[in-house]
Order: C-alpha cells, then sequence, then structure tokens
DNA sequence: GTCTATATGCCGATAGAC
DNA sequence: GTCTATCGGCATATAGAC
C-alpha cells in the first residue's frame, strides 16, 4: 500500500466513520483520532467541517462512478441483460456487513434543511453523472434518456429498501424489471 | 379546528420541524417553543427524545398510508393507469413547497448508525405496510408480490431522486415504468 | 504541520417551585 | 402540568507553543 499523506488519512478515516455512523453524527475528533492525528491537524488541512464532508462525498462520487463501470464491464450478454446483471451484482455488494445504502442519498437526508449545503450539491452532482454514464451505456435503446432515468430510479429505490430492511432482494427483484426497461421497445 | 391537546400540539410541532429539517437538527426546545410551551412540559409528555423521534414517525406511517389509499381512490380505469396516476399525484404533491422527499427513508439515513433504533423500525414497518396494501391492489396480477414490490421500489426511488434533484419530473417519468410493471404479462 | 490547552456554545435532560 | 433555573457533556473551532 502507497504510504498516504495526512490529508489522504483523514479522508480514508472520514469516509469510514461517516459512512458507518453518518456525518452529523460523527465528531471530528473522533475522525482525527481514527486517522491519528490532533484536532488542529485536521482543521490545519480543512478550513471546517463542510469542508471535509464535502471532500468526502466528492471522493465517494469518483469511487462510486468507477466502481459501477468497472461492475458493468464485467458483465456480457445482450444489454438488457447487462443491466440485469449490473443490479445483482450491487445485490452482493449489498450483502457485504460494511454496506450501509447510498452515501448520496444519506447526505441528501442528512442536510434536508440545508438545500444549498455544498456537500448536497456534490451528492446531486454524482447522482446526474451516474444518469448520464447509464444513458451512455443505453446507445441504441429508442428512448435512451427515459430508460436511463427509469433505470437509475430503481436502482436507487431499490437500495434504500434493501438499507431499509437489510434486504438485499428487493435489488434483486428489481433487476428483473430494469431489464424489461432496458430492452428496446 | 378541534382543540389540541398538549401532546398533539408538541407532536405538529414536532412534525413541521422534523420534516421541514432533519430530526437530528432540530431541537427538543426549538419543538417546544413551536409548541408554545417550555422544555420541561415537552419531557412530562415524552420521556426523551428518542420517544419523540418514534412517535413522530409512527403518526406519520399512518398519515402517509391513509394519504396513499385517497390518491389511489380518486384514480380510474385499468389498474395500470391507476398506478401511472398514483405516481403522478405524488408528483405533484412534490412540487408543493414544503415537500421534502419521503421522511422514513430519511429518518433511516439519519439513524444509519443505529439499525436497532425504535424510529427506525417503525420507518421499516411503514414500508412494509405500504407494500403489502400495494400488492392488495394488484391482487388478480399473475405475480403480485413481486410487482408490489418492483411498483413500491420505483416510487421510492423516484421520490429519492425528486428530492435530491428538487425535479418532481423523475417521479412522471418513472410512472410510465409504474404502469407496465402493474400489467399482467 | 502538529501538538496541549482552552474558548464558546448548544444540546438533552432534570431539580424543585407552583 | 407547566414553569424558572441549571447541570453536565459534547460539539466545533481556535490560541499559541514547538
Amino acid at each position: 500500500m502507497t504510504t498516504q499523506s495526512t490529508r489522504e488519512a483523514i479522508l480514508t478515516a472520514a469516509r469510514r466513520l461517516f459512512y458507518a455512523h453518518g456525518a452529523q453524527s460523527v465528531g471530528v475528533e473522533a475522525v482525527a483520532r481514527k486517522a491519528g492525528i490532533t484536532k488542529p491537524a485536521l482543521y490545519y488541512h480543512f478550513k471546517d467541517k463542510d469542508h471535509l464532508v464535502t471532500a468526502y462525498v466528492e471522493e465517494q462520487g469518483v469511487s462510486v462512478l468507477a466502481a459501477l463501470r468497472r461492475l458493468f464491464d464485467q458483465t456480457t450478454g445482450p444489454l438488457p441483460e447487462r443491466i440485469a446483471e449490473l443490479f445483482n451484482r450491487v445485490a452482493d455488494s449489498a450483502e457485504e456487513q460494511a454496506w450501509r445504502g447510498c452515501p448520496f442519498q444519506r447526505i441528501a437526508a442528512e442536510f434536508a434543511g440545508e438545500p444549498k449545503h455544498p456537500a448536497r450539491l456534490a451528492a446531486s452532482a454524482h447522482k446526474k453523472a451516474v444518469e448520464v454514464w447509464l444513458i451512455e451505456m443505453l446507445a441504441g435503446h429508442p428512448s435512451a434518456e427515459r430508460a436511463g432515468r427509469q433505470i437509475l430510479t430503481l436502482l436507487d429505490g431499490a437500495i434504500a429498501h434493501a438499507f431499509l430492511h437489510r434486504d438485499a432482494g428487493y435489488i434483486r427483484t428489481a433487476a428483473e424489471l430494469a431489464r424489461s426497461a432496458a430492452a428496446s421497445r
């Protein structure tokens, strides 16, 4: 493993703690401790907690989009089958112990009262990027934009239910509908 | 309007503040003030904040399920059209100023680190009740259980995206896929 | 860049009078 | 049942030494 800069160590600690317990519930002191430093050192690298949370969301955005691309690249067959397979692979990861749903929906919920919060805007931007990517993957579909939105919507709803009930079966059940949404009609 | 008991006044204040700003972000003092009382009076009626938040979720559960039934009862035509119409009516309400997404998904996100929190369990129970109701509405469908789950999943995903982007269009786009999920195949 | 120590404020919760 | 007053704790953030 490559040596981490202090800033990277802070972001690693933030990612684990914020994702596991929620950004609002985790104090900067806990993040600093997990990163092996103290509070003032953290504040040297990040202006305030809002900036730290926003950096966390942006980093997650890059990471999640890359993971989705990778999962999709592993699938084979006609497009509707690949979409369904993508859902099932997401379901696999939802069965891991540390899985806690969609970080972006959770950030949006935690900052529901602050629609202009930069972390929330970053979450929104990420979802748009995923939507654009999905629409690209659907090139050739007679209404790729509509289908892309529907499939993304379905995926996020399935993740939300899987998280709420701790049951990845919702994602697998959604996979079947996603397949038909991806089929040209 | 009927006279409110103090407990009802507290729950009314809690509902507005928790839904507008988030349960974690709103202090009990703000709830008490909005209810026209002080903190110790609130603590006379609720043991602690967890009990207050849980009561809020349970009240919302009853209210939302009743609203869904009412919206659905207003629709007409064959079942798939009624489902699509239900989505569009939810989209209408999502365009109201005070709309802030699904309170249950938001509670689940706020208490992500406490899977056994009673408010989270109440949110989970509510979603199950909606799922059961939807499956009842789909009686006659060759795989009502699967379709019910898919439609509910789609609805929640659409609400989540509408909330994240402040764009109810996601719910209207989802309506079309919900229609085909409700169609017997 | 990182530390020890601390300022400052808010939050949940309670004591005790009425 | 509701109040005034307050406790103890934890949160974000900073001062100042090294």
